[in-house]
RNA sequence: GCCGAAGUGGCGGAACUGGCAGACGCACGGGACUCAAAAUCCCGCGCCCCUCGCGGGCAUGAGGGUUCGACCCCCUCCUUCGGCACCA
């Protein structure tokens, strides 16, 4: 039965793999080490589309090829296993989530084992297991036990002097009054600065289900399930101090080799800014502003800004003349004060209304701008002006100062705000020619249809838009300026910006407000401490005990529980329905929650961790995944890491890679890791799209009711064709193509080549059954290019016996040109070319009468990593009887990669008109000469005078000629 | 709206650093083998023109530019996909 049998062969190699634990790997080597990791895949029970095995594929690949080129691999895989859709099928169903989770666990492991991927089995472990909460607890416990100082300064790896860092919570200083104030106040100062510490923060609370929803299940401010309405109620929270790493995860992201496209997005979602706060003087306070002025010029910017200021945050203090009126966030805790009693029911009703909104329905209401007057007044320290102060739902609280100076002349939004509420705008920075210019463009072309309500103005100006008139009619332009330019109308006494280009005028007004005691420069990020509980049963308990006072009620103070009682495990429940009250099912365990120590009360933490706390830190147990005295062993991770390729999808650019990247800081910062970094080069592979139909009327048809025939798509049913298009893999589209189908028609091998043929690991593309097709042709006719399919038994084709003659010149061309190309093609991950090459040799090869057994050798050896089964198989028949997985790669020999002659091609005018062969050691003036006495160039260049000729060594010659014009 | 990526035959894609556009595969057409079909093998296959040849022209989203030479670099525009969402 010599046919190529895919399901035989790798059911047998599979087999032997497992029995000989071929990819089983030792923790020391005098090879050089690789680590490479697939990102931790959430076991669904949905079990994997084809679009998963596309990464696994790429570096299953590239771990095959590595271990050929002597590399010590280590590459394995595991489970990111909590979540929410077990939790949720065990409130419908009441399974336990550990349940649901272990069977998805397993069908996920069987098909991932049938793809033949070499990953070191021996390694294996879920989020889920308890040995594994332990350790992600203790690193919990880590964060909770450091705090961060932005002062210490130390050297790096590399050597370089950095500032800021992790430290033991005990080598905090206390200071003196904290001292003398006693115990428990220490301990309250302390956890103030943990970079695990609870705060309260709002959730998203929808009474009728009685639990807390997440962002994605909230949609227009009602529950996704059931169309019931959520509230935003604050709830006390755990929250891990990321934004403490804002600045090193910028400054290290340098180092790493990633896409440049998500070292973009990090940093942006970082968001660091550079700015100023500045501090406004509040009307109705009890001071004068006189007293207040003097009283700031004598102290100084003071740490806090105290009852009579609002706080605001600007990168452009050179716009403060500017600043006509400010906004506070509605949950500002100044706007009680400033809201006078006219202004009361107003300004309520808009806290209210503002209150309920989600941040996403706050967006969706952008555009128009809301907002209401508090009748109160602050004074513009550089004018001394006396300025309206409003809340909108545009200024947030969670940035900045959650208080704006507005400055409508220069800035889009408040712009907006001020035309609708028909505040005062101003001039303070002169645009550049080349905006005027533009602006002038884009009136000219809105002329028609833009109606702006103008009293006493003519609009659009008559005159050109410039120097003259902007001042007259900057609120009507439709875009602020919000570049660089130069200060006007921006002096006092003290200080004027007049003239100055805008980075001097920063510089310039910072200094003054610095001298005044009113502000100083200052940096922001957009990023957010982590909130990190979760009001849910299935995650790892946060290892946290409450003391409780003697009425059996929180006192406030907390305690870690002690490391040799970790880890603290989930308390077996039947019933996971909701509690009806914000803090989670865990609420429900009261024995679990109650614990005695020591002769005091305590009640453990009911939240729990978020998903992303087990992929934070997994690449790292992989290390050492059995070790039950610690997390991992330091010799092990100080040999293995960093991972040294990291293969995922663009959707975990930010969020993961960010979380991971911070813990792993921490645990550099604590001694527990030797590098900075955790991942050195990512790879983000594209997504895979499949094909969806619908019927004319537009209506999906599942794949299970279509007759695929001649190319075409036809509904079982109706018969009418199918209109198909490419689209994302989804439920909801019925476009969904399970894994199994094309390892059960046409083999692991077959898929995984075919994964990687369609195109470009990084691009997305679209997945074809008839592109499969494609692929088994292939790897068929690789078999019976080796393989005799004439006779019973399994032995060499004739071609291949027959030949004892070494291989000829050609053939040694071609092969070696393959491996060449291949070895290239394979570093860089460029599967999909590296296949073409070796349909190219078997293209060649097939029509050879004589195929040399080492080029068939060297050609099983390169397919190996790509298609391990049949490579295995055809490396027996060739007369091995030790696997493939470790033998060493093709040797190039870069003497039939020269080539004795070259034919170059001949241009005229950019035109090729004629080829030349000449020998490879041509000079230029020869191969010049050999392209001027060409026939069909000397046809071409005849009436011609030549002016100029390009010689390429190699490549080609041109040959620049004009008509006589004679 | 902003940020990012990408537009090449009927389709997926290839083309290394600015040097022969379309490798390889799919689909399609023709032929061989066969009683027949499948499988397999061979040939053809960007578009257009013609005096049908070893001919010519046009072609890498559109328009322009740089260059002896542009899929590749620059400018403007169009389209598609992904991400983000008023960040002061």
């Amino acid at each position: 039965m010599p046919a190529y049998d895919p399901h035989a062969i790798e059911a047998k190699w599979q087999e032997y793999w497992e029995r000989n634990r071929t990819f089983c790997t030792g923790d020391r080597s005098s090879k050089p080490k690789l680590y490479v990791l697939d990102m931790f895949p959430y076991p669904s029970g949905e079990g994997l589309h084809v679009g998963h095995p596309e990464g696994y594929s790429a570096t299953d690949m590239y771990c095959r090829f590595k271990r050929m080129k002597g590399f010590n691999v280590l590459h394995p895989m595991g489970y990111d296993a909590f979540g929410l859709p077990a939790e949720q099928y065990a409130i419908e169903t009441g399974t336990h989530p550990r349940v649901t989770t272990e069977k998805n666990i397993s069908n996920i492991r069987r098909q991932i084992k049938r793809l033949g991927f070499s990953y070191d089995w021996d390694r294996e472990f879920a989020s889920t297991d308890p040995e594994y909460v332990h350790w992600t607890q203790w690193i919990f416990l880590l964060l909770f036990d450091t705090w961060f100082d932005p002062e210490y300064e130390w050297i790096d790896p590399e050597g370089k002097k950095r500032t800021g860092k992790g430290r033991p919570i005990s080598e905090l200083p206390i200071p003196a009054v904290v001292q003398t104030d006693g115990e428990e106040t220490v301990c309250r100062y302390r956890d103030s600065f943990r970079l695990a510490y609870q705060a309260e923060s709002p959730v998203n609370w929808c009474a009728a289900l009685g639990t807390v929803l997440a962002d994605e299940e909230v949609i227009n401010g009602r529950s996704e399930r059931g169309d019931h309405p959520v509230q935003r109620i604050p709830l006390r929270q755990w929250m891990l101090r990321i934004t403490a790493y804002a600045d090193r995860l910028i400054e290290d992201l340098e180092s790493l080799q990633w896409p440049d496209p998500i070292k973009e997005m990090q940093k942006n979602w970082v968001g660091r800014s550079q700015g100023a706060e500045v501090d406004f003087f509040i009307e109705t306070s009890d001071t004068s502003y006189e007293k207040w002025t003097a009283e700031r010029k004598a102290m100084g910017f003071p740490g806090q800004p105290g009852p009579d200021t609002i706080r605001i945050y600007t990168t452009r203090p050179d716009t403060l003349f500017g600043a006509t009126y400010m906004v506070l966030a509605p949950e500002h805790p100044l706007v009680g004060k400033l809201t006078t009693d006219d202004q009361r029911s107003e300004v309520e009703k808009y806290i209210k209304y503002a209150s309920n909104l989600s941040e996403e329905d706050r967006v969706a209401g952008r555009g128009e701008k809301s907002g209401v007057f508090t009748g109160g007044y602050a004074i513009n320290p550089v004018t001394g002006e006396k300025i309206p102060v409003w809340i909108a739902d545009y200024v947030l609280i969670s940035y900045g100062t959650g208080a704006i100076m507005a400055v409508p002349g220069h800035d889009q939004r408040d712009l907006e705000f001020a035309r609708t509420f028909q505040l005062p705008v101003r001039a303070v920075v002169m645009p550049t020619d080349d905006w005027f210019q533009r602006m002038q463009d884009y009136l000219e072309r809105l002329h028609e249809v833009l109606v702006i309500e103008v009293p006493n103005k003519k609009w659009p100006p008559q005159d050109p838009l410039g120097p003259d008139n902007y001042t007259q009619y900057i609120e009507l332009l439709p875009e602020a300026f919000i570049e660089d330019g130069e200060g006007m109308q921006s002096a006092n006494p003290g200080v004027s910006l007049n003239s100055l280009p805008t980075p001097l005028a920063k510089e310039k007004i910072v200094a003054w407000l610095v001298r005044s005691g009113i502000g100083r420069s200052a940096i922001k990020y957009k990023l957010r401490d982590w909130l990190f509980s979760r009001q849910r049963y299935w995650g790892e308990p946060i290892p946290i005990l409450h003391a409780l006072n003697a009425d059996g009620e929180p006192s406030g103070l907390i305690q870690a529980v002690a490391e040799d009682e970790l880890p603290v495990l989930l308390p077996e429940m039947e019933d996971f329905k909701p509690t009806g009250r914000p803090g989670g099912p865990l609420e429900k365990a009261v024995e679990w929650i109650h614990v005695r120590k020591e002769g005091r009360e305590f009640a453990r933490e009911t939240n729990t961790m978020p998903q992303w706390a087990g992929s934070c830190w997994y690449y790292l147990r992989f290390c050492d995944p059995r070790n039950r005295d610690k997390a991992w062993d330091p010799d092990k991770e100080g040999y293995w890491m960093p991972v040294d390729l990291y293969v995922g999808g663009a959707e975990h650019a930010v969020l993961h890679l960010l979380y991971s990247r911070f813990w792993h800081k921490v645990l550099f910062d604590r001694g527990h890791v030797s590098t900075m970094e955790p991942f050195q080069k990512l790879v983000n592979q594209g997504m895979i799209l499949s094909t969806t139909y619908r019927t004319s009327k537009g209506r999906i048809v599942p794949y299970s009711k279509i007759d695929f025939k001649e190319g075409k798509a036809f509904h079982v049913e109706t018969a009418e064709e199918l209109a198909g298009e490419t689209e994302k893999m989804s439920k909801s589209r019925g476009n969904v193509i399970p894994v199994d189908i094309p390892v059960q028609q046409y083999g692991a091998d077959t898929t995984r080549l075919y994964e990687m043929f369609i195109g470009p690991l990084e691009s997305t593309k679209p997945w074809s059954m008839q592109g499969v097709e494609g692929i088994s042709r292939f790897l068929n006719r690789a078999w019976r290019m080796i393989v005799d399919e004439s006779g019973d038994e399994l032995k060499l084709n004739p071609a291949v016996v027959r030949n004892d003659a070494p291989a000829d010149e050609e053939q040694l061309r071609v092969l070696h040109r393959t491996i060449d190309a291949v070895s290239r093609d394979m570093e860089s991950l460029s599967f999909n070319t590296a296949i073409s090459r070796l349909m190219e040799f078997v293209n060649y090869f097939t029509a050879q009468e004589n195929r040399p057994l080492t080029c068939m050798e060297s050609f099983v050896l390169m397919l190996s990593p790509m298609a391990p089964h049949i490579a295995e198989e055809l490396w027996q028949v060739l007369g091995h009887s030790e696997s493939i997985a470790y033998a060493p790669w093709p040797l190039l020999d870069s003497r039939y990669i020269q080539e004795s002659t070259i034919e170059m091609p001949v241009q005229i005018n950019g035109k090729v008109r004629g080829r030349i062969t000449v020998s490879a050691d041509a000079d230029e003036k020869a191969m010049e000469q050999a392209a001027l006495s060409d026939p069909k160039v000397k046809k071409h260049l005849e009436g011609h005078a030549i002016r100029k000729t390009i010689v390429i060594p190699k490549k080609m010659i041109n040959i620049v000629a004009k008509p006589n014009t004679n």
